[in-house]
DNA sequence: TGAAGCTTGGCAATCGATTGCGCAAGAGCC
DNA sequence: GGCTCTTGCGCAATCGATTGCCAAGCTTCA
């Protein structure tokens, strides 16, 4: 027990009561003193809060939370399987969580980070049901929409980063994926490239709509299908440097690649450099999401920007208005192609 | 009250209480069979069992940690101000989060994310003091010791991931700083650079400790003090693009730059490319940290390796220990230089 | 002077789980 | 048959803060 270190602060208050005690009123008053309340007058209040500030007195926020059912604390859940070798510390997911994180602290909520998915987790960990957090931001839909529509069944105050797919029954928070890859196909065009070669797992969802953008622009300039080319794979840098590797081996055929992150076109553009393929003169590279190093890679990574810093707001403020019995309501971020030299014309 | 999403699954039990109603035993014997203790039966126990899955019930850990005195929660505090534009994606942050965050999952406990120091806020947002976690983990000094001390004198359930300063009362894990500055002036000398620039902030103990390795190293191969520079600049990108720009824009008379941190050196490279200035023929650079991205930068990124794995699962079991009752401990990791083809001979 | 109204503050129940202690029933023994 | 010992379970206090309701004291006005 000595080993708590809320205990350690030498003497003074720990507990309401003893606040209570040392100013001579009752429990009730101190909580309502604390609370601002208009029930305590400006004498008692003065008297009780530089009792307070004396003892280095902190309300207890889990006997607060046991009695007003709220934690004041939101789980954000970063789906990661290691199937699919994404990582947290994928600079996009690092983005978004910093921006959650900025946001809910303005509102006084605290993050709880967790990398498991509710909904496959049979430990009980679920942060909702076992009542550690008001609310829960996932990032990501993953592949297989099922189980998360499940889990929203049961669960209301949930936000999802993602896109809208039909039997959706919970509000979702993200860009246009289908006009991303849009964008990129029409400027690919305009740099006069056409055969293209798609880097990702085109069975996540948000993934199949930048692939799908994207090949419509071309198909329908007049590209034919066997133009292009999609390489599945997961989300780590190795495997899109073997993936580049093994494609351009012997030459560059292919004039273009459209990563479906950013962190998958960085490792293809240094692949590409080690086989001596020039970027963007032999072969053009644009990623997705727009991290910040983004703008620092030599050559320059053209790459479609999610806005992260917004996305972390909105998503913020959309479950708080949730939880407050708000309306679910879907927010839709602008999406834009960030021309950067990795992609300009041959 | 309808909005807690915790009560939103349809019907069954939410208590205890309820579980033990069903069962038709008293609450206390519910407790102890969830907790597997032996004071009950195995017939009991497993009835309880399959009521409590039946009923998707799941303990609540407000209340348990009411009771026990235990949140199984540790707090991550990423200690970023303003003033030195240090984000929490940068991807050292990020990566080294991940394997705490992996290392907490493996022993059961979560993971709340505060990017705000405990004794700088004053809003009373300490997790320590009001019982939201059992321990703190904080990822670096800063510039300033003192309120860090002032702050472990009172918690001592604390660790610090960073370096052995005087007058330290917390335990610290981390790697050599001086020998990483020093392995990096060696291999700088061995390629025939001693005109060493040096980006970051030096009032910074372990960036201090890496520039005062590598100046040790050169002044002690003869370089003279006048052949090196120290930029002092913040943690972003857009500094050390400027400073490298500002520096080099009337061609390079140093021929090598030793950053602070990966994300600095990279800013740094993409600066000297725009400026036709050739990395590494004419001018080397070396970053720190070795983060997941530096091996696939164009060239490859020379830099000192900080090993986040090993150091999150470091920070996490010397913590546990520590909060149970156990010796405070220092863990210092290896510290290695990875060679790669932004640091080769001119 | 007395009734009514307002302000200030205390009492006690409550949130949901944990745990020391006590009790009853059955086993084993003389 | 009576006694001790063990096993299995319930009672009730407890963790620390919140809040509906009640009460005492004071002001105000007829």
């Amino acid at each position: 027990m000595t080993g708590n270190g809320a205990r350690d602060t030498n003497g003074q208050a720990r507990t309401m009561a003893q606040i209570a005690e040392l100013a001579g009123v009752a429990e009730s008053t101190v909580s309502r003193a604390l609370a601002g309340s208009r029930r305590v007058s400006e004498e008692t209040r003065s008297r009780i809060l530089s009792l307070v500030e004396a003892s280095g007195y902190r309300i207890n926020s889990r006997a607060r939370s046991l009695r007003t059912q709220k934690t004041r604390t939101i789980e954000v859940v970063i789906p990661i399987s290691e199937a699919n070798r994404q990582h947290f510390s994928d600079p996009f997911f690092s983005q978004i969580t910093a921006s959650i994180a900025d946001a809910l602290a303005e509102h006084g909520y605290d993050l709880l980070l967790s990398r498991a998915c509710p909904w496959t987790d049979v430990s009980g960990a679920d942060a909702l049901t076992s009542n550690r957090a008001d609310g829960v931001i996932i990032i990501g839909q993953g592949r297989d929409p099922e189980p998360l529509v499940r889990y929203a069944e049961t669960h209301k105050n949930v936000i999802v980063w993602g896109v809208d797919i039909p039997g959706r029954n919970y509000a979702v928070v993200g860009g246009d994926n289908f006009l991303g890859g849009k964008l990129v196909g029409e400027h690919l065009l305009s740099q006069g490239r056409n055969r293209v070669v798609f880097f990702g797992d085109i069975r996540y969802v948000d993934i199949g709509l930048r692939h799908r953008g994207c090949m419509s622009a071309l198909t329908s300039a007049g590209a034919s299908q066997d133009q292009t080319l999609t390489l599945s794979m997961p989300f780590d840098s190795a495997s899109a440097y073997q993936a580049t590797q093994s494609l351009f081996r012997s030459g560059a055929w292919h004039d273009a690649v459209f990563a479906a992150s950013d962190l998958l076109a960085i490792a293809a553009m240094q692949a590409l450099a080690d086989l001596k393929i020039r970027v963007p003169e032999d072969v053009a590279v644009v990623g997705y999401d727009d991290i910040a190093m983004a703008a620092y890679m030599t050559p320059a990574l053209t790459t479609v920007r999610q806005d992260t810093t917004a996305g972390g707001r909105a998503l913020v403020e959309n479950l708080l208005t949730i939880i407050d019995g708000g309306a679910r309501r879907d927010i839709h971020l602008p999406t834009e192609l960030i021309v950067r030299r990795s992609c300009s014309a041959k």
